[in-house]
DNA sequence: AACGCTTAAGCTGTACACAGGTGGGGAGTC
DNA sequence: GACTCCCCACCTGTGTACAGCTTAAGCGTT
């Protein structure tokens, strides 16, 4: 199944899904803010090859809705409406749950090693915020976690609300700093505990907990900047 | 939002999505079935443009998991494994019931004609059994299912695993006609009652209870040929 | 000075040519 | 006759040139 399983598993990639995974990457990461016009001779510049793969890697990542790409003017990173950010948080509110029921992968002791690593960083971060790294140890978190779902549909799913949610998400926790920071904390301690019993259940519990918090913050975001 | 949308309204599409529904469409309708090659260059001509449009809807399509394309040989259309028959099964009955709670769109006049039209043709394939005829009475059936849908991301995840079902469940529903005729009238005279009463929500429950019976069929037509 | 038109620059969409890779069939040998 | 190896036909992957579209800036007119 599609690009998350790239993702996790390192796999041998062909270029174009690698360039896709690496696009797809820095609009999550807010490298490419909603705006950012992306031109395919740029990119193809930059990454060494001609503008044919770049179509390809844009145009498979347009059906995310995170791309918009006119003739004549070019291609730019939009943000999504508030409708459809409620509309993917409503859905992430639902898949959550499902990880842990629908035929879930068994933690193994790698993943509570990676489930530590976080929680120290996150622990640093609390002390120092650092938009970037809140980013990463966020993103690592849910590579980890859709590593756990044993069904591919669910895992493709759960990815593809990921990278729709991720670039408005980090875009609000700019503006909130430690407090994302404890909540990322609080997070991953909870995670830890339910790596250690080994009780993937738990983790989606975890996961809709938290994505419920979220929500709640990108909500009254939603709402302030829709009053100016 | 994705393909599903352009494929219910009627959109101006442009050439490389039409082309991508197309192909989408004649693979789910047994068209292209597993096993076929399809030559890019032979598209090309029958569709009148250069192998780079047909390219990009073949690789759009890709994520699905439907095709595979290696470089040298070609891209064959694939049969889903019954693991992945199971994933996309699992995943559909829990989508099923949020059809109706995740703010569905309200059912208009013309959606209870399309309703009765579709129990209308499904009484005469209980006469006459039209394995053609099944796929699309099926199929439009979805798509005013689909339609009802309010929440984008869940429109185009319940469209996607539906493409992705498809294709197995058209191939055993030619073993058991009348059943399968039978099976689509109860279901239809079901969905006629809930648009009647403009309910939604029973539409997707109505759903889920329909899938499972379809599961269960798929499960069996799995066992037997495993066997083999 | 303001408005409208024209033109050019720059982007995507498409066609086409070529390079790379794969598999099968035929010639040659044992 | 069977097996092996090589070559060629055919397909996808990539690069490149060109056509079409859009926008903005600059010029001319009022």
């Amino acid at each position: 199944m599609p690009f998350p399983r790239k993702t996790i598993a390192t796999e041998i990639e062909s270029t174009g899904e690698a360039i896709q995974t690496e696009i797809l990457r820095r609009i999550c990461f807010l490298d490419y803010p909603p705006g950012k016009q992306l031109k395919e001779a740029e990119l193809a510049a930059e990454f060494g090859v001609s503008r044919t793969p770049i179509r390809d890697a844009i145009s498979r990542i347009s059906h995310l809705g995170l791309v918009e790409t006119r003739n004549g003017v070019g291609t730019v990173v939009v943000a999504l409406s508030a409708t459809q950010i409620r509309h993917v948080y409503d859905m992430r509110l639902e898949l959550a749950p499902l990880i842990g029921t629908m035929s879930p992968r068994s933690i193994t002791e790698s993943d509570c090693e990676i489930g530590q690593e976080l929680l120290q960083e996150a622990k640093a971060l609390c002390k120092a915020f650092d938009s970037r790294k809140y980013i990463e140890i966020n993103h690592r978190l849910h590579e980890l976690i859709t590593g756990l779902i044993g069904n591919g549909t669910l895992r493709s799913f759960w990815w593809q609300t990921y990278c729709q949610a991720a670039s408005t998400w980090y875009l609000v926790s700019n503006q909130r700093d430690s407090e994302m920071a404890l909540a990322l904390d609080a997070e991953l301690n909870e995670i830890n505990a339910a790596l250690d019993l080994g009780d993937v259940t738990a983790i989606g519990f975890i996961q809709r907990t938290h994505i419920g918090y979220g929500y709640q913050r990108i909500k009254s975001h939603l709402l302030s900047t829709e009053r100016e």
